[in-house]
DNA sequence: CGCCATCTAATGCAAGTGCATCACTTGATA
DNA sequence: TATCAAGTGATGCACTTGCATTAGATGGCG
């Protein structure tokens, strides 16, 4: 029957959470499935690209779904609190990891496919401009204060959230993930709310003169 | 001459940055330093593991020294500011930004070991007890908020500033990177203070009444 | 000069890789 | 029942990988 697709991507999702997206073959992946097939996967999903798009549409419908309901829920209320739009970047990632439908595996292959040089999978699949990453983006933006340098790096907020959890993740399950959760949320609001030192402040400020020779 | 080890590593060093440490083969490494010899690389570094370890060797010395140095002053000083310290952790290593020897490479290839399932080298090379981050750690524990919570996951300061100094090392060289570090050590000083939320505190506190059941 | 350690070069090989091809089974439908 | 698309199984091939082997070059030193 067709249950071999959902064993290959099993089989795929612990194997390329174990030893990396490049530390398993795709015979591997059709051995550890059961089918004794060498070809299983390509015909299924043609290639290793492929492989790793069906385990991401596999499991970020539920991510997206859940940020877009905290956003909802953030636009509709009245508090602008960054700490709600950190919950709502971390939250969704932070229910897979008890997801055990391959959620922690899913976790560790999205943060290896995060930051590598090369894009494996097409880039608008996780810079989709309707997906919910996108929308956060511009509810935090007003949040944040007014200066240039800042916006550059606030948003490697999501990497951030995503490599922590990929090591939560690896760690083995625990009974209960709210504690670290919550804190990480609590980091991510501080990474957002970063206060600009005085030296940056100055830095900012030459860069700015020195951009436009006006005033001098 | 003896110069085809260090073309060998420049090579490397180019490669590993460009494509990750799994994109590339030994062979291209040889043929890239210019030797068209094939085994080059495993007659000086025995293996890729061998290799890699030659890359850390040439660029951690300069990173302790300066790192060491800048705890020394922090010491001496009557000045107990969490910003110095996140200074101590960002500068030596945004000091490799502006190195054209390979200080841009050597960042990518060191963010990219740092979250990989398989450790390729020793870890004690990242983690040697006498190195300057397990000083910083010591030197920076005491400044932290007195929660059990904290602390194991504070230390993962040094994992963001590696990945945000990877990205910027792979957005090419830059006029002047005063700014970026400046702000980087900003964001990294938010994370070592990051406030608990009254929710992680509430969870910490749940957490701390099961582990002790004689308060109840 | 002659010796020898160091280094470079060339060839080859066993294992592993992605992928193609062809044959077989299955089950739904006309 | 006959047909046919979907899926499974098995074998082979061209290619790359790391690594071994062997031979040749280089240069310091007695």
């Amino acid at each position: 029957m067709t249950g071999t697709r959902e064993r290959l991507i099993a089989a795929a999702e612990r194997l390329f959470a174990e030893r990396g997206i490049d530390g398993v073959s795709l015979r591997e992946i059709n051995h550890a499935s059961g089918a004794k097939n060498a070809i299983a996967v390509q015909y299924h999903f043609k290639d290793r690209s492929g492989m790793i798009m069906a385990i991401m549409a596999k499991h970020q419908p539920s991510v997206e779904s859940a940020r877009h309901t905290l956003l909802d829920r953030y636009e509709a209320g009245d508090d602008r609190d960054v700490r709600l739009l950190a919950a709502a970047l971390v939250r969704p990632l932070a229910a897979k990891l008890a997801d055990t439908g391959g959620g922690p595996e899913f976790l560790q292959i999205r943060a290896g496919l995060l930051n590598r040089p090369d894009p494996v999978i097409p880039p608008e699949m996780l810079e989709d401009p309707a997906s919910s990453i996108c929308r956060w983006r511009d509810l935090v933006e007003p949040l944040l204060e007014a200066d240039a340098a800042r916006l550059h790096q606030r948003f490697t907020a999501n990497l951030y959230a995503s490599i922590e959890l990929a090591r939560r993740a690896r760690s083995g399950p625990h009974t209960d993930d709210r504690l670290f959760t919550s804190y990480l949320i609590d980091v991510v609001t501080a990474i957002l709310g970063a206060p600009v030192s005085p030296e940056t402040r100055r830095l900012a400020d030459e860069r700015d003169a020195a951009r436009s020779p006006l005033s001098h």
